[in-house]
DNA sequence: ACAGTGACAACAT
DNA sequence: TATGTTGCCACTG
C-alpha cells in the first residue's frame, strides 16, 4: 500500500498544473515544503505506472513535469519519453527533439503557495484526498 | 532496522 | 557546452 502523506502530495499538486503548463521536479518539492525532495517527487511520479488500473489515480497530468532544466528525465522505458514528449506537444507545448521544452520560462507553471496547498489537502477539495 | 533505488539538482571539472 | 560527482529524500524488501 502506497497512501503516504508525501506521495499524495504530490499528486494533488500536480493535479493542479493547468493544461499547456508545465512545472519541475525540484519546484514541486519545495512547493511541499521539502526543498531537496527532487528525486523523491520523481520517485512519486515513477510509482503511478504501478498505480494505472487504480481510477483514482488516472487522471493526473505526470506528463507536465520535467526536470529543472526544462528537459524530459524518463530514460527508460525507451518509447516513455516520447510518449511523454507527444502528450505535451498534444497540448500545445512544444518539446524540441533533444527533448528538451522550448522556451521553458514561457509554459512554466507559477506554482502554489503552501497555504493553498494547506488547504487543498485539508478541505477535502483533491478528489484524491477524502 | 538498514541498505538499495531512482522520471532530481547543484556543483565541479 | 558536456560529463562526472555528490548530497538528498521517501519508499521498498
Amino acid at each position: 500500500m502506497s497512501t503516504s502523506n508525501f506521495y499524495e502530495q504530490v499528486y494533488a499538486v500536480v493535479r493542479r498544473i493547468p493544461r499547456g503548463q508545465v512545472t519541475s521536479y525540484g519546484r514541486i518539492a519545495q512547493m511541499l515544503g521539502a526543498p531537496n525532495a527532487a528525486r523523491a517527487v520523481g520517485y512519486a511520479l515513477r510509482a503511478l505506472k504501478d498505480k494505472e488500473a487504480d481510477p483514482t489515480y488516472a487522471d493526473i497530468p505526470w506528463q507536465r513535469v520535467v526536470n529543472n532544466q526544462g528537459r524530459i528525465s524518463i530514460v527508460n522505458p525507451e518509447h516513455a519519453a516520447q510518449e511523454q514528449a507527444a502528450l505535451l506537444r498534444a497540448e500545445g507545448v512544444p518539446v524540441g527533439d533533444d527533448l528538451r521544452i522550448v522556451n521553458f520560462d514561457r509554459y512554466l507553471w507559477s506554482g502554489l503557495h503552501w497555504l493553498e496547498i494547506d488547504d487543498i489537502m485539508h478541505t477535502g477539495q483533491d478528489p484524491a484526498i477524502p
